[in-house]
DNA sequence: GTCTATACCTAGATAGAC
DNA sequence: GTCTATCTAGGTATAGAC
């Protein structure tokens, strides 16, 4: 359940192996955020953590992979940040919102993200699977959420969970990709404001 | 005004330049849909139309600019569309609906602009500016429908049209990527359904 | 203005040695 | 785990033919 979503622990790794792909995994969100998406080439990756092209792919195979494993850290660290934001008795949409303040203060990930996603749209490309299965676990966790929030009578059922769910994901991105061409906006604090002009606050909280 | 929406008229072309180029246009088209956007090599576009890779970039320059081509004829297309759904009494979401429902219908251009709008993100990108004026006018036109719709008492003033314009985008942008992943879904019907079902129906109609 | 051939550069991936 | 060498693919610049 939301395999796709929490850690995948490394097994089949020696000490130093594990240190190198960590490694690896920050200085390619280093380099993202500092050069771009295109910038981050095997070969500026190599370079930046001291190891031929080669070196660097042993330890993923392919750059997608690189990028997934990064895309999987974030999700999982996205899932225990919005369930403890809704524990400690924040909104759904105060969760989600936080969610996305808290993404856009890495550069580079959003980009990373939004860029993945499309070239995975692809049926054929490496990393189809894993969006397929990403998207379907991140609207089955906030279809839950809302169910639950639901249940508890801290949210009424005027709107179908799945099309919420859906929703949510479909602002959360078509926010990413107007920020990225005008960084200006605020993306937590804009999609807060639009629940809260569009209403739906009064159907949230 | 909306310069980046309508249509561009070429100007220096030969006859017969013109009859090509626009032959490329729609092969590049069919050829997105047929083969997905990483299909759509310079190569492969050559070959479909009987040219060299040089004979090809004679008349866009770089691939880049071939695609904007393409979507800016999009542009133009979508907004006439828009706007007669408005002339003949359709309501703004169904007037979206109409162009986000018919936009799914040709196959490899909701593949094109996603894919290039992602990659342009970077501001180095040859299509970057298209994106950032694209972004700016798709607004731009939005909110002044939705502020003429005011003016008419169609529509309550309780959301503020530049919000309205950007969550309109975003809706979009958003459904389209999650489609690209499980094209099951009926994004035209499920933006209508999305805004009846979030009450903006009532706002807006 | 339309187009070809060639040559070049970058990027990603692979084979096989150490 | 890491390297060198090599392969492929894709995009583009140049020179020049018609």
């Amino acid at each position: 359940m939301l395999a796709t979503l929490r850690a995948m622990t490394a097994i089949r790794h020696s000490p130093k192996g594990a240190a190198k792909r960590e490694e690896i995994l920050e200085t390619a969100l280093e380099i993202v955020a500092r050069l771009g998406y295109n910038g981050a080439t095997i070969r500026n990756l190599a370079d930046a953590v001291g190891l031929s092209k080669t070196g660097l792919l042993h330890h993923f195979g392919t750059k997608e992979e690189l990028f997934v494993e990064i895309l999987r850290r974030r999700d999982a660290e996205d899932l225990v940040a919005f369930e403890a934001a809704l524990a400690q008795g924040h909104s759904i949409v105060e969760a989600f919102a936080g969610v996305l303040t808290r993404n856009a203060n890495v550069p580079g990930l959003v980009q990373l993200y939004s860029r993945l996603a499309m070239e995975a749209s692809d049926p054929n490309h490496a990393a189809h699977d894993y969006f397929v299965d990403r998207y379907r676990e991140v609207r089955r966790e906030i279809e839950g959420q809302v169910r639950a929030a639901v249940a508890e009578g801290r949210m009424t059922d005027s709107v179908a969970p799945e099309q919420l769910a859906l929703i949510f994901v479909a602002l959360s991105d078509g926010l990413q990709m107007q920020w990225m061409f005008d960084s200006g906006v605020e993306m937590g604090t804009q999609i807060e404001e639009l629940f809260r002009a569009l209403r739906l606050d009064a159907l949230l909280e």
